[in-house]
DNA sequence: TGAAATATTTCATTTTTCGAGATATCGTTA
DNA sequence: TAACGATATCTCGAAAAATGAAATATTTCA
């Protein structure tokens, strides 16, 4: 967790000390700080008195050490309580995964790129490994592929002409032409695979989620090839479906 | 709460606006932020670019509107589970374990669990299976029960149209329809009990903390069967009451 | 008392933000 | 389908803020 604040857009260091100290559990020094976030004393000096004005950081009694502020805490709990909201969401994708006894996850199209909005692995249930905000092309990625076979064509053909195709795998698509075939198919089909493209050895199938008649997101599961091979993943696709569904109503309203 | 960003030192601003967000009940486009922050609209929008980008924020799938990322998420539950953000708490509970004179713990809802936030033991040393930050499942303890009948109908609806119930001793209740009924009587007696369905041998009694008019935790008093039967747990609800009422006082200031 | 560790201030430089206005896009209605 | 109003996004020069090396002050501890 030793990440160094140098290459965090300044808009957020503030943002990513906080996230130091909370995770710290239990007072930071000066010192400290400045060693975890990577940035010279004054820095973290100044950043750090600034937060406590704020109420964000409290200096423990004797004045050394700071731990989390009131506002701090009124933070995290407005923030925990909004994302409750979000439970029956994951929740839908918890019993998928259960089901089908792979890593699931939900998906949608942000500025040209997969957003991971969610995932479940069932190998380790209770943490999530998803890397906050990550994000995967569109051309190499069953969810990417599904997502841009689903636009309309005026803005597929936007997308598609501001995309660069790196190669990552053997399999990867590496030319609109060859992608626009794949797209049809795709529609057609009305879902979609990721043959290792992205990643050698990871096979993935992808269903998408309507809500009030658009496909606003992409539900995906996604193995090891030598433990599911693409013909048993496609088994899943009822499942698949199913779990599309709960979710497209969870997005209603 | 309208905090205008105007006199924010730059640093803290983009926490600010975070700070709006998950005040905010659900989704925000970025012209409710605009107003909410009191800045120019090209600047909330680079802020949010930025944030959704580090994972802080993400877009709802239907529209552009915004709402907590899972990095925020995270952050919430490290911040709640911290130290210095216990303490306050944490004199109450211990106050409320001397008086019944067995374990007491302190719960929220999280995607779709239950998550101790603090406990205190009196009768043994801190020999847990449960630190603060683990949980359990909802349909099988007193807290889960009730956090889950406090829901509003809608959101209980998908939980429970999701949930997996596991068995867990002879008295888990392993069906939705008896689970409502439950849920009814949870609703009409402002508290839950578990009745050894999660561990046999263990009873539980659990009674609402409410702050700033919702219910945001749950306080719960825990013991083996042998030495405090329902019966007399149910004594103890005075004293939760009590304590409910400080702990609410305390997340609200 | 002195030395080491830690905290604070200074200040010229560099980086980043700022925000008015222009432009593009979306969703809807004629 | 066309056109409109609402909303989102981009551009760019000016202004503000953060930066961090080095110097200085304070605390801590032997």
């Amino acid at each position: 967790m030793a990440t160094k604040l140098d290459r965090t857009p300044p808009l957020l260091r503030a943002f990513a000390l906080l996230e130091h100290v909370v995770h710290a559990d239990g007072a930071v020094s000066l010192l400290e700080l400045t060693e975890l976030a990577g940035l010279p004393k004054p820095t973290v000096y100044r950043m750090l008195n600034v937060l406590e004005d704020a109420g964000l950081l409290q200096r423990e009694p004797e004045g050394r050490r700071v731990t989390a502020g009131p506002r701090l805490a009124r933070f995290a709990l407005d923030a925990l309580l909004s994302e409750a909201v979000r439970a029956p969401r994951h929740a839908i994708l918890k019993r998928l995964a259960e089901e089908v006894g792979e890593t699931v996850n939900l998906t949608m199209l942000d500025r040209g790129e997969v957003v991971y909005l969610d995932r479940v692995e069932t190998a380790w249930p209770l943490r999530m490994t998803l890397v906050p905000g990550s994000r995967v092309p569109l051309h190499c990625t069953a969810s990417g592929k599904l997502l841009l076979a689903m636009l309309s064509a005026v803005r597929r053909k936007r997308v598609i002409a501001e995309m660069t195709f790196e190669r990552f795998t053997d399999n990867t698509i590496i030319d609109a032409k060859h992608l626009e075939r794949e797209l049809a198919a795709i529609r057609k089909a009305g879902m979609a695979t990721d043959n290792e493209e992205y990643l050698a050895g990871l096979v993935c199938v992808a269903a998408p989620v309507t809500a009030a008649g658009r496909i606003v997101a992409c539900v995906a599961v996604h193995a090891p090839v030598a433990r599911m091979p693409l013909a048993r993943a496609l088994l899943h696709l009822p499942a698949l479906r199913v779990a599309a569904t709960a979710l497209g109503k969870s997005f209603e309203n």
